[in-house]
RNA sequence: GGGCCCGUAGCUUAGGCCGGUUGGAGCGCUCGGCUGAUAACCGAGAGGUCCGGAGUUCAAAUCUCCGCGGGCCCA
């Protein structure tokens, strides 16, 4: 009885994957691989929580995979790996897909329609796709226990990021003040960064230089302008301050107009950027020269006196770095309600605040008609006609720039200060870098470079929004006192609360909006304030939020901080940046030790994937023609997983055929013979390493280096040198060195010692590399796992990823050995060189090959020069000094291939009759040995041959008709005749009889073959 | 507009930190060979402005600067 299954050669990796899932989903074997490793030391993993609210596609696959790679890698290395799979489920993005649904797109229209239903809509539409994730998850393999994973909306998970907030509210980091952000007047809903970029296009606006007044102490002849420059007139009406650059230089110029035909607007004394004179437009004169910040709290009178202003001085100069001299005329115009490095400039010199538009773009009533009421947009050509009309209009350009726009109404955005909550994370910098500083980052640049710089500039989070679905932002304000609470726990909200929490509350809106607390102060009804939290905060605080801590507080212990997170490259300042961010807070330690950022996929062109280009490819459909493992091993070699990665349907098929063919092949090649042979490899376990061959020595040490060498790799997360390595040993030094070479040894039919070396060697080759490879390509390893391992032993455990992962054992490590084969392949590659030189095929067998090369080169090649013989087909190898190059190089029966600089060799090119003889019988064995493959013969089943040539290779046949018997299995030779019906190079099979006419050099030979009974039931 | 990363044969890429024979592979192509595990393999050949330009140097794919193209992040 065999000891191993059969196998076909053709393999359905697809099916047999599909096998292998429901072997894993049977024996709960993801689960029993991370629990074996219960009490070792603990590796922890935070993984970053998707949206299921949209179809995953080939990045996700990436990350999942990688994920999963080095997961299991270190569970094989003996680490306890707990894997909770986690949802993102809050956020801005969600309440668009549900807007779009229900066909509305504003904050009014929502209030309309039901915060609570409009709620239960987001909340059931995040699991939309969880199906589709959970099976794409499934299908790559991906181990991660989707069965208890953490949800961001969920109770216990909103009161542990309350519990966050309250520590940060108690350190007083967490405070009120404005915020810039780009809003869209008609939806009056605030938008996301990445919907802003959606948004650019190229829009032709007003362009207009201003003329400031500057007031004086005692009344001058010449009134003294500051010209400023804006593109959005109607932010005039906002305007604060006047900003200069303090270290550029800055002039006075008179303005001369020759013609006072209607230019009266350009007359009188300006001050601009000495650089920027190119904008006027007339003739000038220099009055002055003085640096920018000698202008620094210069008064000026307001444009329009209507805002109110709240606050702190206005309307007079100040000085800043940001002020550029590209464009404009070096002074800026500071609108604190409407831009961001506006608002931040007058926090920081302490000036006013107005704000003259409300909420959905309009002016408000305090600016007087005929501006209010106006649309803001609208009102910049009567602000243009106002300017003129005052005399301060210097002049008015068209001026094209990208401007974004709502993605999905198309109205111009408005940058537009609201009230936010925010965390003062530039109070934390110092800290943020320190915990920085002990992050491990692949690739390394980015710990100084984009994610450095990014915290180097940090500015405070931004952290409220007002929307709808969301954590909501966990601060009562009083309504009598105005006095502040921060709730931080469910426990606290319930002793707080004026009327009774029910037991079951769900923390959303609007249910949480209807809880009151009572005043700690005045004994007044302290009401929520209306915000919801940025979503990325709850991303952010999954690794104490996922346990539920500090209340509960056993599972957070074990698994904080994490040793690998690994997440695209856009996580950055996304996912990467607010765990650090919540962490830094909080704990004050780094949230994780080792950060893999991965590149992105893009399409085969090199694009970005994305729906609007129609190029994002679909995973499912890809499912159903490649396997897993080919898209895995694909992902894994393609290149550095820390760059982009142009997708390629094609170049998975060429990894399955190139690599999982091989091993696939490499496998097949073994239990085929094994079967045959009945080969067990615990009767045979006790032959040593040192016993057996050079080839099997060679093999073996081979495969201990490169674990040594992927072991290395996988801990740098240099992944694809790693799985390159593996590569390269089983397509090179296993299939095409190793097994071929060693073919012979496995075809001998009688017991022998030196087949049982073969055969244990590529045994222990294989289930070692199932090892090694089992975090790479899970499914195929595990089925060869579960017929050469499991299949034969009770003992063993139940799947290779129960195993420990291999590690290399130096003692049969040779590296000279390692050295001799390499130059072995070079003289075998010379050898053939020399014959192709020459012009004789490999068949015909040669007198010897002379090689000249050092003497200790020689004596470690000597032992492998069977091999070289073999391979080149020469009776003889002889090794001679350098002395008699020159005699063999003047040889006319020598053909000179040059190995290395100093070595070189001669091939005897002259074949006596002998030779020449069994050149011939070897291609007679060649052609039956086809011929027995046509016809699929079993490998073991003999054959009777019959022959028809002239009678020089009937007396070859004669010669060699042993040879030719064993290596074909026939039992018998004859001469006869061909059947009248075949011609040359054609078949006719005939019963049990297949016969064909060949052409060998200028012979004519007619071959026939008949099998007979099996072998199997051996002589 | 700013920051960071990437650009090597038709395609996928090694080399780049640390400058030094003629820039290596694989796929594909042409020719020849080999083959009872392998749609595999081996040998030879065609195919390169190492994105472009400038600089440093005796010497640049490699170092520096300026562009161009792609990607990401921030505006």
């Amino acid at each position: 009885m065999p000891y191993f299954k059969r196998e076909t050669q053709k393999k359905d990796f697809l099916r047999l994957e599909e096998d292998i899932l429901e072997l894993w989903d049977k024996e709960k074997t993801f689960k029993r691989s991370v629990d074996q490793r219960e009490g070792g030391d603990k590796f922890v993993f935070v993984e970053g929580p998707p949206t299921a609210n949209g179809l995953p596609h080939p990045g996700h696959i990436l990350t999942r995979v990688v994920k999963d790679l080095i997961l299991r890698y270190k569970t094989m290395r003996g680490f306890y790996v707990q894997r909770k799979a986690g949802w993102d489920t809050h956020g801005l993005p969600v309440e668009i897909e549900v807007e779009k649904e229900l066909g509305i797109s504003s904050k009014p229209e929502i209030e309309k329609y039901g915060i609570e239903k409009f709620n239960q809509k987001c909340k059931d539409s995040v699991f939309r796709y969880e199906k589709e994730w959970v099976n794409a998850t499934k299908r790559v393999g991906f181990w991660i226990d989707m069965d208890d994973p953490y949800i961001t909306f969920e109770n216990d998970y909103i009161e542990s990021v309350w519990w966050s907030l309250k520590e940060i509210w108690d350190k007083g980091l967490l405070y009120k003040g404005h915020k810039v952000v780009p809003f869209c007047p008609r939806c009056e809903t605030t938008l996301s960064s990445h919907e802003v970029a959606q948004g650019y296009q190229d829009v032709e606006d007003p362009s207009v230089y201003v003329k400031f007044k500057v007031k004086r102490e005692a009344e001058e002849s010449e009134p003294l302008y500051l010209l400023a420059w804006t593109t959005t007139p109607w932010t005039l009406l906002g305007n604060i301050a006047l900003a200069v650059h303090p270290s550029h230089t800055y002039v006075k110029a008179r303005v001369n107009v020759k013609d006072d035909g209607g230019a009266k607007d350009k007359e009188g004394i300006l001050i601009l950027a000495e650089s920027r004179l190119d904008v006027l437009e007339d003739e000038y004169e220099i009055l002055e020269r003085f640096a920018g910040k000698d202008l620094e709290d210069l008064k000026y009178e307001p444009l329009f006196e209507y805002a109110k202003i709240e606050g702190g001085e206005a309307h007079k100069v100040i000085t800043a770095d940001f002020v550029t001299l590209d464009e404009g005329t070096g002074i800026v115009h500071i609108a604190p309600a409407f831009g961001e490095v506006d608002y931040e400039v007058c926090r920081e010199k302490k000036l006013g605040f107005s704000q003259p538009v409300n909420s959905n773009g309009h002016f408000t009533h305090d600016i007087p008609p005929p501006l209010e009421g106006m649309f803001v947009k609208d009102a910049d050509r009567l602000i243009i006609d106002m300017l003129t009309e005052r005399s301060i209009l210097y002049k008015e350009e068209r001026y094209l720039h990208s401007y974004p726009f709502c993605w999905r109404c198309g109205s111009p955005l408005l940058y537009y200060a609201r009230e936010s909550w925010f965390i003062a994370m530039t109070t934390l910098r110092d800290n943020l870098l320190a915990n920085n500083e002990r992050i491990n980052w692949y690739p390394e640049h980015l710990k100084y470079g984009r994610f450095g710089n990014f915290l180097d500039d940090i500015e405070d989070w931004a952290l409220s929004r007002e929307r709808f679905w969301g954590t909501p932002l966990n601060i009562w304000i009083c309504s009598d006192c105005g006095q502040e609470y921060c709730v931080g726990s469910i426990k606290e909200l319930r002793e707080k609360a004026k009327t009774p929490v029910p037991s079951d509350i769900d923390l959303h809106r609007p249910y949480i909006d209807d809880v009151v607390l009572k005043c700690d102060e005045c004994g007044g009804d302290m009401r929520r304030v209306k915000d919801v939290i940025d979503c990325w905060y709850d991303s952010g605080s999954a690794p104490f939020a996922q346990w539920h801590y500090p209340f509960e507080t056993e599972k957070f212990k074990h698994n904080f901080p994490a040793d690998f997170i690994t997440e695209a490259i856009d996580q950055t300042r996304g996912w990467f940046y607010s765990l650090l961010g919540v962490s830094t807070a909080v704990f004050d330690v780094p949230p994780y030790l080792n950060v893999l950022s991965l590149g992105h996929i893009l399409d085969e062109n090199g694009v970005k994937m994305s729906k609007s280009k129609g190029n994002v490819v679909d995973i499912n459909v890809l499912f159903e023609t490649e396997a897993a493992d080919a898209l895995r091993w694909y992902l894994f070699t393609t290149g550095p997983l820390t760059e982009d990665i142009r997708f390629s349907a094609q170049a998975i098929r060429e990894k399955q055929k190139k690599f999982l063919n091989t091993l696939w092949n490499s496998y097949f090649f073994f239990v085929t013979y094994a079967t045959i042979d009945e080969f067990n490899p615990q009767e045979k376990n006790m032959i040593s390493v040192e016993q057996r061959n050079a080839m099997d020595r060679w093999i073996i040490s081979r495969l201990n280096t490169l674990t040594k060498d992927v072991i290395a790799a996988i801990e740098r997360f240099e992944i694809h040198v790693a799985a390159r390595k593996i590569e390269e040993f089983v397509v090179n030094d296993l299939s095409n060195w190793y097994i071929r070479r060693s073919r012979r040894r496995f075809w001998i039919i009688e017991e022998n010692f030196d087949k049982d070396c073969a055969y244990l060697t590529l045994y222990e080759v294989l289930v070692s590399l199932c090892e090694l490879l089992a975090p790479f390509v899970p499914f195929v390893t595990e089925h060869i796992y579960q017929n050469i391992v499991r299949g034969i032993s009770e003992d063993a455990r139940e799947s290779v990823h129960l195993c420990d992962y291999p590690s290399p054992d130096k003692s049969l490590i040779d590296a000279e050995l390692e050295a001799s084969m390499e130059f072995v392949s070079k003289l075998v590659e010379a050898g053939r060189r020399a014959r192709s030189d020459a012009g004789i095929k490999i068949r015909q067998p040669l007198k010897e090959v002379v090689v000249i090369c050092d003497r200790d080169k020689r004596e470690n090649v000597e032992r492998l020069t069977g091999i070289l013989k073999e391979e080149v087909n020469v009776k003889e190898v002889r090794f001679e000094d350098k002395v008699l190059e020159s005699e063999f190089a003047v040889s006319e029966d020598y053909k000179r291939a040059d190995v290395d600089e100093e070595t070189c060799l001669f091939l005897d090119c002259c074949p006596d009759k002998n030779l020449i003889e069994e050149g011939l019988v070897r291609d007679i064995v060649r052609r039956i040995q086809g011929m027995r493959k046509d016809i699929d013969l079993e490998y073991t089943a003999k054959i009777g041959i019959t022959y028809a040539c002239d009678e020089e290779v009937k007396e070859a046949i004669h010669n060699f008709s042993d040879y030719i018997c064993d290596e074909t299995l026939a039992v018998s030779m004859e001469e006869g005749t061909p059947t009248p019906s075949s011609s040359e190079e054609e078949t006719t099979g005939s019963e049990h009889i297949y016969e064909k006419s060949w052409k060998i050099g200028d012979k004519a030979v007619y071959l026939a073959i008949k099998p007979l009974h099996s072998l199997a039931e051996k002589d």
